[in-house]
DNA sequence: GCCTACAGTGAACACTGTTAACCGTTAACA
DNA sequence: TGTTAACGGTTAACAGTGTTCACTGTAGGC
């Protein structure tokens, strides 16, 4: 779709608010009122955009990930693999992650396009975790230590974790918090202030986490 | 000024984009253009608006901290006090720190009110948790680990963090980093998926992080 | 030759931030 | 006391936005 594309190039251009239907249109020598044969309207387009966008960042990380030699790796590449995308797309992964505030309940169990593209793309993190993990279960916290209500909390979730018990779920979780809002962090640069090239600080921080996988040191 | 509030009215009420000048305007019985006697375009009215909320949530979290017993307590309570905050101010929240990809070298060394009552925000916590390093020195982790890279920028920033050493200031931005995505993840929905109450696994991120910093278990 | 669907157009509506020209009140000052 | 300037507000207008409507060709199927 040709459309989309064109509207990829504003965004990359000129940041979110650059992708008009009449600057899209124009793009593309049409009328406005012309894209709406394509899509319903301009949330609907951009929209579709953000799903194009998980897909494609979902493959990049595949296609990374298969070049590991053992699931630890793996697990070292989609991470880095994460980061170097989306310093590399800043308007892309702005638009993508960086939509404050749904507002509560939007549209109970979301299935629009991009939200479904976006489960695809958090998969690939959540099953390879998941293989490390019954590959060589790393030493999680004593349900003790979690307290109850998290540990029933996480249970509830097992079946999608395949299986795994509360305190390898809290590790999981712990593991894509940090990676996710470090990343945030860097490229909304809110990290700036501290750090002007927070490439190493986000290595150091991966070691930790891997290593609270049980994990061998970093790779290179 | 009745200007602000109203802008901030409609804030909680339609999120960021319900801020027109026209809808502050008929707030207040007004005219558009008469705002513009009082800010010079609607980003300045937005950013000082911004402005306010960031010296509220520093005067709400400075009240808070100084009800706690000992050092370690008021990291905890700030911490649990920042993330209540957020919850309970979704819309202002957003507002503040969900503004994504501020274009590269926006301002240099951005001096706007906004920016200032941001930094003043930050120093809240940076000058606390140098504070309890200092009281009681934390085990941080050793250069070597850290790599000669990262060293290096951390050094630089020694000063601005009251002359504490690499490691140090690697688990003070280590205990920031953390906080700040976790609270951006839940209040921007971004947890939702794996967890319909974060509260539990905020309360054991934090006493991993607290423990980090060589703090008691949690309070209360 | 009809008919339907497709793909596009220009005009218009309601909205946005912003600017210009204008007006009344108020206060300072020679 | 009369003049001047600033303050605080207005209406009208401009360019831009997303969106809808009515319309026009143009292709293919029966």
């Amino acid at each position: 779709m040709e459309i989309k594309s064109a509207a990829r190039k504003l965004l990359v251009e000129g940041g979110a608010p650059a992708i008009g239907l009449r600057a899209v249109a124009r793009e593309l020598n049409l009328s406005a009122p012309a894209l709406y044969r394509y899509f319903a309207s301009h949330d609907d387009l951009v929209s579709a955009l953000v799903a194009d966008l998980y897909d494609e960042l979902t493959a990049f990380l595949i296609e990374l990930r298969d070049t590991g030699a053992d699931l630890g790796e793996q697990l070292f590449l989609i991470a880095g693999g994460l980061r170097d995308w989306a310093l590399a797309h800043p308007a892309e992964f702005g638009l993508m992650f960086g939509s404050p505030v749904p507002d509560p309940e939007a549209v109970e169990h979301e299935l629009t396009p991009s939200h479904q593209a976006a489960m695809r793309f958090g998969a690939v993190f959540k099953d390879l975790v998941a293989q490390v993990y019954w590959q060589r279960p790393f030493p999680s916290p004593p349900d003790a230590e979690l307290g109850p209500e998290l540990v029933a909390q996480l249970e509830q979730k097992s079946e999608f974790f395949d299986g795994m018990p509360a305190g390898a779920i809290y590790l999981s979780l712990t593991y894509w918090t940090r990676l996710y809002g470090l990343i945030c962090m860097e490229v909304f640069g809110q990290l700036h202030w501290a750090l002007e090239d927070a490439g190493a600080y986000f290595d150091a921080q991966l070691r930790e986490i891997g290593q609270a996988l049980g994990l061998d040191c970093p790779p290179g």
